[in-house]
DNA sequence: CTTCAAAATGACGATTCGTCAAATTTGACG
DNA sequence: CGTCAAATTTGACGAATCGTCATTTTGAAG
């Protein structure tokens, strides 16, 4: 009761900390982000903040914690998408996509919590929760393989994992935002759709996998557009 | 010649100051760099330190730029490697990783060189330098999708153009680098061969285009053992 | 050797970091 | 309500880094 109150008290700050943060994050850049400045922004002084974050980095890595959360909630509504399994796949990519739009910053602040050194400054619990996090994520895109598999639309390549045919999404969708992000203003990706690149790149790589129905034989455009409008149509809007 | 002579030498501390810049970067990690470390690291001052790097984005630009060059003659060397064009784009694949194996943190330093308020703070020349240097890499990377075009290997599927195919190999073999990178005690990707990971997903993707001949049809695991001997032999020794 | 413009120096004020002794608040108990 | 010990909060502090700029040094030309 008494500890439970004031924890409760204390986990109220850590939320509102964080909103500043982000705040701080979105208005001066990552590189502003500082406890110091957290400091002066919030109505409490540096012993407090520094009470609930070890360091900077350990903010980030809680800013890093509650970006995945918001991604896991927004896979957790894309799977809800009424289709086929490659269908809910192309969802949960648009899913990402989102998110990376939405928040870019915390997108970015994910990959930065990776960087070395980044951990040892961080508390040890945090860092659990984090890879506990990752960790569920990573169970449940799996599971889509795996079902894939089970209704026979997707048939394990000779020689490929389940593991592998999951990283190569993986790898397909954030390393698209991560230059999508950073690259805006070149030519290259200036020239491209950006709001389906996406869904092109992972079309072929899924195509490459034989995930049934292929891209020629499916309107995935639909399918993309579909997603947007029952499932995300609220939030394309903050866009 | 007066000129010419002070200019050059100005160019040779730079490169000086560049490569104390790397060893700061490899030895205590990303967020470690300060150009107060570089001047007490150098036989300079503070003010001449200034005098090459307007900031310390500044001298991150140059890194990048640095960094880049040195995969630009990476791809020239493996596009030398003899065989059918969709092997060559296995080779350009593989020089990508070595670079991101032999030099992570600089690798990563061009990702940060895109964040913002990076360019800001970094002088205007370095800047359009920069740029210049990744539109020749992607005019030599797009030059091979066009020419796999030319020869029938490649056919350009309808409603995608060749910078999306293009674009698509850049976003995966990035995000399968980065990740591997920032990712190497996560359970998921250690249970996949590191070494031929990449290999496997551009594989997915390659045949997704349809560039011929098919991973089913060629044995792409002994092309990529062929680069690494034929082409970047010493170069894997250093890992 | 003298002159003087260019280059190098390092002291400086500002910002951020993380610590810690002192002050304040809380809440359990009489 | 009053007391007091424990927990929490505060803000001053020393160290590190930032970028600036007045002063000193260098070196090339006459």
């Amino acid at each position: 009761m008494n500890l439970s109150k004031s924890e409760q008290k204390k986990a109220d700050r850590e939320q509102e900390l964080l909103d500043l943060a982000v705040s701080i994050l979105k208005d001066d850049g990552f590189a502003a982000l500082s406890l110091e400045k957290l400091t002066a922004k919030s109505s409490y002084s540096k012993g407090t903040i520094y009470n609930h974050f070890f360091s900077k980095e350990d903010c980030l890595l809680a800013l890093s914690i509650r970006a995945l959360s918001s991604i896991m909630k927004l896979f957790l509504r894309a799977i809800q998408f009424d289709g086929r399994l490659r269908e809910k796949a192309v969802a949960i990519h648009y899913a990402y996509q989102l998110y990376a739009r939405l928040e870019p910053t915390l997108f970015m602040a994910i990959l930065n919590s990776k960087a070395p050194g980044m951990r040892e400054k961080a508390s040890v619990e945090r860092g659990q929760l984090l890879d506990s996090l990752e960790s569920t994520i990573n169970s449940f895109s799996e599971q889509m393989f795996r079902s894939a598999i089970a209704t026979g639309e997707l048939t394990l390549p000779t020689h490929l994992s389940i593991e592998v045919l999951y990283f190569s999404n993986w790898a397909m969708s954030y390393g698209t935002n991560a230059l999508m992000m950073t690259a805006p203003e070149s030519k290259l990706v200036n020239n491209l759709d950006s709001n389906t690149l996406l869904l092109q790149n992972i079309s072929i790589l899924m195509d490459g996998m034989s995930w049934q129905p292929l891209s020629k034989d499916w309107d995935y455009q639909k399918t993309w557009q579909r997603v947007e409008n029952e499932i995300f149509a609220d939030d394309m809007q903050l866009i």
